[in-house]
RNA sequence: GCCCACGUGGUGGAAUGGUAGACACAAGAGACUUAAAAUCUCUGGGAUUAAUAGUCCGUGCCGGUUCGAGUCCGGCCGUGGGUACCA
């Protein structure tokens, strides 16, 4: 064998690992333990290129953890319940289930070649009866804890296929499917108490040292704790029962620029009016007609009605201010109603211009008094400003020190009381979908609602159901549905929502240290394998899944599936990935619907695209997140056929950072194959060499093995795999021309190898075991460098000029400053850029640079 | 709309506030070969220039801080992610 062969070694060393159990989790307390996660994967069917990307650097983790003494925990599974199931149910026929399994075997098949260092043995599917029972029992220990309440909620309605719709299935208002005007209506469902930790959620924000800085600040902003004020405005002609409106504002400092009262139109008064007045009905029914995303609401025009009814400003009870019913008031957060000050907040001047309402200046900058025009004023709360309109009589104050005095104001003359807000809401988990974990719970008639008693569970799907009627089958399935109370035995219906798959996914971490323990979690496997040590996975999850997991280890400890041993914390290092994007190809049908092209159906010239059946041309949607549904996943399957499963690793890995989004490109696949090829090369080269021993011409070739070392070691640590490659390369270039001696360059390839391992094992393993390795290179200890070996005696110093680089020096490492001034100015290229003027001042960073200032 | 990122050669990208373009891809030239493949060598931001001597310009745009800015600060523009029922 002459030719390196990644067909032949690879599943050779496979099965070597496998037989060996040589990725086998077993608890050792002699051993450091490291928990190594990657986001399990939604069995979509396919494993994209995305995927191989993320398992390929947990796999470097896991594999470089492994060698450098630790107990390595690095399991696989899938986030198996969900939406897709079910489409394809109604779409295609069959059964989620079947589709469900079937894919995961699929994906399961294409990700073992990759040869990822996973324990196979705890692998489960979130759909698995094993794990959603257990599930099960968590929902009714959090039930009974209090955490889990009902109340309504909206959801997105479609009035024609009589179904709820996720936010994803309304396009520009309407159904995906019907095409109908989506309504918005109110269901009973079940909530998370997820608020009540907001304060701790928020405060332990500061303990995640290895998050990233962006997550941590997203998941901030998103919890949103603001302080602010409550109070009540008296109203005048509203009906019985409504004497009173109660707003929370962040700004009760400019009071005194009020303008009107905006309540949301699901507010219980709008709800009231909309009953007497027709006007009013078909205005709120105009807000209800839309989706209830956030960005949908918040993009919409903004629209009001009066309502007629004015209220008492709380500060002057003859200065009366109109009631509004506005479409941007949120009835979610604070009250469901707001006082507006358009001067300083750009959404209620726009509406008040709209409307020709009152606009009133409170403050001004400092240096400027003009009047606020189209765009509200709104500095900082940090700022100082000049107060023209505040009943305390403030001067010259920052709007926080003029919110503090307003709150006291308010507090000691009993027209307000301050108040600690969070913009997080709580989890509502109901889904009205069959293929989600069910509820465990029945309605009785005599009891309510009932939790099932636990030896009753897992409470399991029934199969026999159809998708060919839209809505939740589990509704129409009367077997399942009906059931005896278990609490008076009487008949009963179990609850037919299942729960959001964030449910899923915000706990099976803890599964995997005991995946088949009889409880949720088993204390003794816990406590040694948790927290997850590194957790890598894609930025798009930054906030509802890690926060969510968050939630649900403080929910998990007050029920005692955890132990306070363990920090609250699940995952004590985060890392994001960034996504791997591909061009959308797109042409359009008859009727105007979008179709989508794979890659390979498209042929490109020129910039354009076009259809290699009937040469058509096709759109481009450039750089879009890799979706089943658009077609443009590119697998990675046929790269890993042609070159092997290390040229797919090594290629993932190498050129873009690990964070960053990747335009995916194939080109350089190649290329990476031909270097894998090149190092194997060198290894039976090297192994030809007579012995022979070390001589001083070696030092080149150790020393820059021994700062490749160092370099690379920090690259994996730190994530930087694609610097880690780029010095992989270099010094497999040196050692390719390098004359020194056999044992050297023995050295050399043996390290090379090592430092390969965690990216390209099998490769790896094949010349550790060339060059007389013992063992498994995934089980040999980590190269150390020799500290001695990167003492550099001189170094080469950029002489600048004003900041242009002039000339360079290279001088005795140690060399005094002021030598190091003198023969900076003795550059014959700094004399003719100071042009006989005398240097202002020099500046000698040591080891870095010279500036000398003219 | 709001929150968070990102923007550097033809391309992917490198660069603790200290020589911008490491390492690679694609390209061009050359060596070897009957030829091709494979392999090896060299070139390469732009302008000016005989020059691998210099000089000037250059990290999305405008401004600022600094002896010195791709990096820090402010304001724009563009792209991506999230926006609570996609996962």
């Amino acid at each position: 064998m002459s030719r390196y062969l990644a067909a032949e070694i690879e599943p050779k060393w496979q099965k070597a690992w496998d037989n060996f159990e040589v990725f086998k989790a077993v608890r050792d307390e002699n051993r450091p333990k490291y928990y190594v996660l990657e986001m399990f994967p939604y069995p979509s069917g396919k494993l994209h290129i995305g995927h191989v990307r993320n398992y390929t650097m947990g796999d470097v983790i896991a594999r470089y953890k492994m060698s450098t003494g630790h107990n390595v925990l690095h399991p696989m599974g899938w986030d198996a319940f969900g939406m897709p199931a079910e489409n394809a149910a109604m779409a295609i026929g069959g059964h989620p289930k079947e589709w469900t399994y079937g894919n995961i075997n699929q994906m399961r098949q294409q990700m073992k070649p990759l040869g990822l260092s996973i324990d196979w043995s705890r692998e489960f599917a979130t759909c698995d009866p094993e794990y959603y029972g257990q599930q099960q029992a968590l929902f009714l220990d959090f039930l009974n804890k209090g955490l889990v309440y009902r109340k309504n909620a909206v959801v997105n309605w479609d009035p024609v296929d009589m179904t709820v719709l996720a936010n994803e299935q309304v396009e520009s208002g309407r159904g995906w499917r019907s095409g109908a005007l989506v309504e918005r209506r109110e269901l009973t469902q079940w909530f998370f108490k997820i608020s009540d930790y907001a304060g701790d959620l928020l405060d332990a924000i500061d303990v995640l040292d290895d998050w990233p800085a962006k997550v941590k600040l997203m998941q901030a902003n998103w919890i949103g704790k603001s302080r602010g004020l409550e109070f009540s405005f008296e109203t005048i002609g509203a009906p019985d029962g409504f004497d009173e409106i109660d707003v929370y504002t962040t700004r009760p400092d400019t009071l005194l620029g009020a303008s009107f009262v905006g309540i949301s139109s699901d507010h219980p008064l709008a709800r009231y009016l909309e009953t007497e007045n027709r006007d009013i009905a078909a205005f709120n029914k105009e807000c209800r007609q839309m989706s209830t995303s956030e960005a949908d609401m918040e993009k919409a025009d903004k629209k009001g009605i009066d309502t007629g009814i004015r209220v008492r400003h709380p500060l002057n009870p003859a200065w009366e201010l109109p009631v509004w019913v506005a479409n941007f008031v949120l009835m979610d957060y604070g009250t469901g109603a707001i006082f507006a000050c358009p001067a300083h907040d750009q959404r209620d001047l726009d509406f008040s211009l709209k409307y020709n309402l009152e606009v009133k200046d409170t403050f001004f900058a400092l240096e400027n008094e003009t009047p606020v025009g189209t765009k509200a004023f709104v500095p900082p709360k940090s700022e100082k400003v000049r107060w023209i309109n505040h009943f305390a009589g403030l001067g010259v104050a920052t709007g926080q020190e003029a919110i503090d005095a307003t709150i006291t104001h308010a507090e000691s003359h009993g027209w307000g009381k301050g108040v600690t807000n969070y913009r997080l809401r709580d989890w509502g988990l109901s889904r009205q979908r069959y293929w989600g974990c069910p509820i465990p719970v029945v309605h009785c008639v005599t009891c309510g609602v009932v939790p099932e008693k636990k030896e009753n569970l897992p409470i399991r799907l029934p199969d026999d159901v159809t998708f060919d009627k839209p809505g939740n089958p589990l509704n129409r399935h009367a077997t399942w549905r009906d059931c005896a109370c278990p609490s008076c035995g009487a008949p009963a219906q179990r609850e037919t929502d299942t729960m959001d798959t964030f449910v899923d996914s915000s706990w099976y971490f803890a599964r995997f240290t005991s995946p088949d323990a009889a409880t949720p979690t088993d204390q003794e496997d816990l406590n040694y394998w948790m927290n997850v040590d590194q957790y890598i996975g894609g930025v798009e999850h930054a906030i509802l899944h890690l926060l969510y997991s968050r939630f649900f280890c403080r929910a998990m400890q007050l029920t005692g599936h955890a132990n306070q041993k363990n920090a609250q914390e699940p995952f004590n290092a985060l890392f994001t990935q960034g996504m791997v994007t591909h061009a959308i190809f797109k042409t359009a049908k008859d009727d105007g619907r979008p179709v989508y092209h794979y890659p390979e159906e498209v042929e490109l010239r020129e910039n354009k695209a076009y259809l290699i059946a009937d040469g058509r041309e096709v759109d481009i949607v450039p750089s879009s997140k890799m979706s089943k549904s658009k077609n443009n996943v590119v697998d990675p399957e046929r790269i890993i056929e042609q070159y092997g499963a290390d040229t797919a690793r090594w290629f993932v890995l190498s050129d873009s950072p690990p964070e960053r989004d990747v335009e995916w490109t194939a080109s350089g696949a190649e290329a990476a194959y031909k270097f894998l090829g090149r190092v194997w090369l060198i290894s039976h080269r090297v192994a030809q060499m007579p012995s022979d021993e070390l001589t001083d011409s070696d030092n080149d070739l150790l020393q820059e093995m021994h700062k490749t070392i160092r370099d690379v070691t920090l690259g994996i640590e730190s994530f930087g795999f694609n610097a880690a490659i780029a010095k992989l390369y270099s010094f497999t270039n040196t050692l390719s021309k390098s004359k020194a001696s056999a044992v050297a360059q023995k050295l050399s390839i043996i390290t090379l190898a090592q430092l390969m391992s965690p990216m390209t094992p099998h490769l790896a393993e094949d010349i550790w075991q060339h060059q007389g390795g013992t063992g498994f290179i995934a089980q040999a200890p980590w190269p150390v460098f020799d500290k001695n070996m990167l003492v550099e005696t001189t170094v080469t110093l950029p002489v600048q000029v004003n900041g242009k680089r002039r000339a360079e020096i290279t001088i005795a490492k140690d060399l005094e400053k002021s030598e190091v001034e003198k023969l900076a100015l003795m550059q014959e290229a700094v004399i003719r850029a100071l042009e006989g003027a005398d240097p202002k001042k020099v500046i000698v960073v040591p080891g870095r640079i010279v500036n000398v200032v003219a």
